[in-house]
Formats: structure tokens, C-alpha cells, sequence
DNA sequence: AAAGTCGGTTCATTATTTAAACCGACGGTA
DNA sequence: TACCGTCGGTTTAAATAATGAACCGACTTT
């Protein structure tokens, strides 16, 4: 891990429950040495992506972030034209919903919306990556990418976030594939123990996925019959999205993972 | 310049008119060798905060920054409080509008606005940062920040972004002077051979300004009158910026500076 | 086919990062 | 008062990690 991984991997620790952090509490989350950890916050400090109360001394994130934000979404406007997309579905569906993009075997959510419709809510942390074989929308991602991602992550341990989360290869391919031929995946308590999630891909102008879309719910209210009402809409959310993008879903029942299975098997 | 800094240099080469750059342009806008730079990209890459195309094989800014930006808004949320507010300033006076935040001896813009009622308009580039001596925003911000600031870019080098910039250190000292007495600052032509602004001082909970809003408009419809009354809609902007962020503008009459000038004179 | 591109890789040299120990300031508590 | 732990921040020699000249193969232009 280079030093700029190190340093930039300290911007994760920031979330809506922890938006300032201190020197000590950011060694104590990174595990690295105080004075390895300081300089890195001077660091991304002078470069704006953290800037340090004049009271607390403590470290939140700093306008540079905005800013690039703000270029990108001006010549590459994926945030803010899937935005309304969510919103819509969350409020279609009752529940809440978002959308997360591929980075490297990561998912980054770049925008959620609860309804806040009743009275318990999934507790869904805009700051946090989610890993690519517990959650829905990482199935729906794998469904539809080239082989190489589902293979790498099989190369990987699968870490179990919850009792329930696929940790076994083989029962992963098998979600995986039967998400390829449905055209959207499901979850259900893989990745938090009470929530269950229903993601479908989203596809841009290359023709692979780039992301999901997903509606997330907790299981005290997942019903067979609300579960497949929110497979429709999601799906008809995601192929809007595609569309937006440029981009359009492959053919169901033709899928990638299929052809990169036949491949793998025509293959000695 | 650390290892981080040089990496986290290279996202500061993106703008609306260059969204993606590939590795050989990297290496001629940089000036560094093509590995370390290639080394740079490829980690940042791993860190979401670039993505490659996967034709052009080009980069452009990745979805970490959306991601942290989220999150800095949620817990911090100055751009979106202020951006109707410079919205609304825009339309008011017909012309170009923008928020800055202080970022060490630089101004970050955040958020801009522009109406497009005339033929003409200001080229504004939100990915770049702006000089506090030869921008309005800039000399606003140091008319209303701690004596500190004043000196360290009195220190360096007034670099002359135009035939017009103020490069004097003395005409600085007293356009900041007249700023800090009359609330609000201009600068014509400073940064832009074509462009004169006027701006106010942001401040939030810490009674500091943490940055400007911003009012440009070409040279050509510089009319005095008109300036008058982009100025008072500008401070009235201001103002209600800063009391939406739980800070307040100082008197006037008694800015920052005064006392700072003030104690510098005490000290023999 | 020669000479440019382009993105990406290699490896010895070197400079930067690293981590243990240290510092002074602060806040609570005997 | 003295003591204790913790805070942000600094210093040092030792070690790891960054560096850049040269190289590679693919592709275009001439």
C-alpha cells in the first residue's frame, strides 16, 4: 500500500455520525503511527481535502472535495441525473433507495433517499463502501460485468458482514447467475442482519455495468408479494437510468456472466 | 512537495474543458516523470478518485469525490445553503455569481451561477483556484480574516495573473484596508484582463471568514451605477450567507484588519 | 519501414516515509 | 501542589518506498 493510498484511505473514516476526527482518534482508526498519520493530515490539508477546526483542532473534509465534485458532475453528470431516478423509486416504493458505483471491487454510493415513510428505517451510511458479494447491488454488478471482476472477487476471501453473508464460492456464483437471468438481484440479510435488498444494474454508454440502483428495507417488512412490486419498479428504474446514461441493458437471458461462463467452459 | 501533494496535484489539471487526460498529457501538464506519474494515477485510480475510460484509457475524476462530497454536505452542508442564495444573487443582478472558500493561501469555489442574459459573459472555471490578491473574493477574505493571512501572502510573491494585477504589496495593504472599511471589495481586471468583480465576506460559527461571495461581470457593463447596485445586493447576500451558517459579519468599521494593523503598530 | 504517437513496465539509485521517543499544554484528581 | 493521562505536535536515525532513465509492444502517420 503506497503512502498516497495510506493517506487518502484516512479521508474514509469520515461518516454522518463522525464528521470531525482528531489526530488520536485517526490513529487510533487507521492503526498507523502518530506521526506518519499527522503528516498526512497536513498533507491533504494543504491540499484542501480536510480542513482543521481553528477551536477543536480536529480534522473534517475540506472544500476540494466540493470542487472536484462540482467538475465532475458538470462534464460527467452521473450523480445528478440519477438523483430524481432515486428519489422517485424511494418515494414509489415507500422505502429507501440508492445508487452506487463500481470502484475497483468497492461499491460507492453516491446517493440514497428515505422516504422515511415509517417508523423503522434502514440505517444506510453514504460514507461507507459495500463490498461486491453481500450486498444486492454488488450481485447485480457482478451479474452483469465482465468475468474478470466475479473472478477476482472468488480469488478473495468473502468476509462475512453478517451470519448470513455469502461467504461460500460456489453458492456466490449461483446468486450471481441467478441474478444474470432475472435481470436484478436480492438480498437478504447479507450485509446488515435486519435489512434485506433488491438491486439492478445500471450501464452506460460501454455497455457495462457501472453500478445499481437498489431499495433497501428492513425484514420485519419484507413481504413476498411488496418484494416483487419492488422488483418492477426497480428494474423500470434501472433501465431509465441506463437510458439516461446512453447506455441500455443487454438482453435478459443473455447476459455476460452467461457468455463468460460458456467461455470459462469452452475453455480446457 | 510529499508524495501526496504531487499525486493529489494531478486532479487540479481536470476542468470543464479537459474532463479526461491520459497519461502523456498528465506527464506534459505536470512536468514529471511519466512513471511516477503513471504510479500517481494508477493509485488514485485503486481510491476511486479517478476512473479510466475503458477505450480512450483516459482518466477523469472518479466517484470517491462524489462520495466525499456527500458526506461533507450532510455534516457540513455550506454549498447547498448557499448556493440559493447565489443563485438568487445571480438572477438579481443579471450577472455571474460565485461562493469561494478560503483553502489555505488559495480561494476554492464551490458553487457558481450564471443568468446568460447578455451576449457576453464571464469565462468562469470552477476548477480553478482562485489568488486572494488578485481577486475580489480573495481581498474580501483577507479584509475580514486574521492578521496572519494578510502577512503570509504579503510574503510570497504577488504573481500578475493580468497587466493589471495588483503586485504592489503597499496597494494590496490599502485595497484590503479600504475593503475591511467599507464591507465589501472590487477588483477590476486583477485576474481577468476583461472581467471586474466585486465581493463579500462569508463567516460562519467562528467569527472568521471562511470565505466570499462574488459577483463578475465584463468590463464592458462595468457602468457605476450598476456597480453600485450589484454591491449593495452583494453585501445583503453575504449577510444572509453568513447568518445561515450561524456566523455574522462583524461591524464594519472595525474589521479584523484594523485591530491587526492596529497591533502591528503597537509592536515596536 | 521508419519515426511518431500512445499506455505501460523495469530496475538500480536515492530520497522520502516511517516509528520510537520526546515535548509542552491541558484537564481532572488526589 | 503534584500527579496522571491525553491531547496535538515535533524530532531522530533507520528502512522502506518513490523515483526516472531506458525499454516495450501496439498503433498511426509518413
Amino acid at each position: 500500500m503506497g503512502t498516497i493510498s495510506k493517506a487518502l484511505d484516512l479521508l474514509n473514516f469520515f461518516s454522518r455520525r463522525t464528521p470531525e476526527i482528531g489526530l488520536g482518534e485517526f490513529v487510533r482508526l487507521s492503526g498507523r503511527d502518530k506521526a506518519t498519520v499527522y503528516r498526512h493530515l497536513v498533507e491533504l490539508e494543504a491540499n484542501g481535502f480536510l480542513e482543521q477546526d481553528a477551536r477543536s483542532r480536529a480534522y473534517r473534509l475540506g472544500p476540494a472535495v466540493l470542487r472536484l465534485a462540482g467538475v465532475r458532475e458538470a462534464t460527467h453528470p452521473v450523480r445528478s441525473l440519477l438523483r430524481p431516478i432515486v428519489e422517485q423509486l424511494a418515494r414509489d416504493t415507500g422505502e429507501l433507495a440508492h445508487v452506487s458505483l463500481l470502484q475497483g471491487r468497492m461499491l460507492s454510493p453516491i446517493c440514497h433517499y428515505d422516504p422515511h415513510l415509517h417508523g423503522t428505517r434502514v440505517n444506510f451510511n453514504e460514507a461507507e463502501m459495500l463490498p461486491l458479494h453481500a450486498t444486492s447491488s454488488g450481485v447485480a454488478v457482478l451479474a452483469f460485468s465482465p468475468r474478470g471482476l466475479l473472478d477476482k472477487v472468488l480469488a478473495g476471501k468473502l468476509k462475512a458482514y453478517s451470519p448470513h453473508t455469502i461467504t461460500d464460492p460456489q453458492t456466490l456464483t449461483d446468486t450471481v447467475r441467478k441474478a444474470a437471468a432475472q435481470g436484478f438481484s436480492q438480498m437478504g440479510r447479507g450485509f446488515d442482519e435486519e435489512v434485506t435488498s433488491q438491486a439492478a444494474p445500471v450501464f452506460d454508454t460501454t455497455g457495462e455495468a457501472i453500478g445499481a440502483i437498489s431499495v433497501a428495507l428492513p425484514m420485519v417488512r419484507a413481504e413476498a408479494g411488496k418484494l416483487r412490486t419492488i422488483a418492477a419498479e426497480l428494474v423500470a428504474a434501472a433501465n431509465a437510468a441506463s437510458h439516461l446514461l446512453g447506455g441500455s441493458r443487454p438482453a435478459v437471458g443473455q447476459p455476460a456472466l452467461d457468455r463468460a461462463l460458456l467461455d470459462r467452459a469452452a475453455k480446457p
